[in-house]
DNA sequence: GTTTTAATATGATTTAGATCATATTTTTGT
DNA sequence: ACAAAAATATGATCTAAATCATATTAAAAC
């Protein structure tokens, strides 16, 4: 990680949705950083020390187990928030991991002024509150998916997941990240990619995934 | 469900953040509902009309999967709030499922009146989002359990939040619950708990669970 | 109080998907 | 540019847990 230039005053959350008379208060306090593809932004179980907003690269937020095992919480790119949960009323610890997935530059601010921030504009503490709605509403979604269905229904709604967020039929993910996401292993999202690649569903080149049929992908899930 | 006397206006969630001025409002727009043992509270995917405070009974949050399965998301008691996920910036339709577990009092509010509670007390405001915080936490831990740990240590871990969430090392729960719970099947909770008792870890009558020892439990999580 | 219906008990069978093993290719660090 | 480390490819094997089947018991409903 290295310090990088200053912040635009309006691409993240907060400067999008606090009030213009904090702006100046804002700008005081967040510091742009830069991070190298595969770097650790945050690591869980560490001491939450702020909150971040993505600027550019794209993010995985996960959560380990062991030294070897991981499942990816969720993606981040542009506009995203990271380390949001570190506001529970519980003890102070980041819950997940991120890691940027291509170079990184973020906006961090400082815990505690992130808090004032929301103790002084209640509206931004509300849009940040249906966030964290939208992302609970999701979080069961997936939990119910991880109970229900079977892996080739993941790996589907995984891969439409991903190509909405990527506004893009045509994407770039690992198929480690891909199993990791989908709640699974390597060899089944190998095995199932190939599935999916024989019966014209998707088309893959290296870590480059195509989605040529999104209705017949829909229907696995 | 039938309606049900006045408020005591200090039990719930609502009441014990919002400023003592908006009281008043609050108690004209509130209002006492009972459900009966197995009575659904609300259902996923029907428009939100409101949230709900428990003040009496037990209460299954869970997400159905066609006809037969089930997952439950979390339990409710008194106190808890039910229904908050419908505060979401997506459409407004409940996303998971209510059921009275036993003769349940439930305070009822509507939704516009609700969000006007929330524009009006920031802090409340701030304490839903912690609450919401929180659950989200509570929510991706178990995701990454359902990934990662087998059925036993899902199944220990149930327990013991179902004791904490009690009170206490005995508790009444069938075991279909319990595997909705753990997301997993009635047959293989049912194995386990026998295992579990051959071990001497819990005692069981009925529907009563006994937790004998918490330690050698947890070893399993 | 009897009929339905739901929950429990328990063995037998099946299977999806994890794990293991090993070779090859790609990426990254130095 | 080269060594080391990750990621990929692919077959073989294993196993935890789902599914099926059927009997019994308990709880609700009429």
């Amino acid at each position: 990680m290295k310090k990088a230039g200053a912040c635009d005053l309006k691409t993240c959350f907060l400067c999008q949705f606090c009030m213009p008379e904090w702006i100046t208060a804002v700008s005081d306090n967040k510091q742009h950083l830069f991070y190298k593809k595969g770097e650790t932004i945050f690591q869980e179980g560490v001491a939450v020390t702020g909150i971040f907003f993505l600027y550019e690269g794209k993010v995985k937020v996960h959560k380990q187990w062991g030294a070897e095992k991981d499942l990816i919480i969720r993606f981040a790119q542009k506009g995203d928030i990271l380390g949001h949960r570190g506001l529970g009323s519980g003890q102070r610890l980041y819950t997940v991991s991120a890691t940027a997935l291509e170079d990184t530059t973020v906006c961090f601010m400082d815990i505690a002024f992130f808090e004032a921030s929301l103790k002084v504009n209640s509206a931004l503490t509300f849009k940040l509150m249906q966030f964290y709605a939208d992302e609970l509403q999701e979080a069961e979604r997936k939990m119910r998916n991880l109970v229900h269905m079977d892996v080739k229904g993941r790996l589907a709604d995984a891969l439409l997941e991903i190509s909405r967020m990527h506004n893009s039929k045509q994407f770039s993910i690992s198929r480690q990240d891909l199993a990791s996401f989908a709640g699974t292993t390597y060899e089944t999202i190998y095995r199932i990619i190939q599935e999916f690649i024989q019966q014209k569903l998707i088309e893959a080149e290296g870590k480059s995934i195509t989605i040529l049929q999104e209705k017949k992908l829909q229907k696995y899930c």
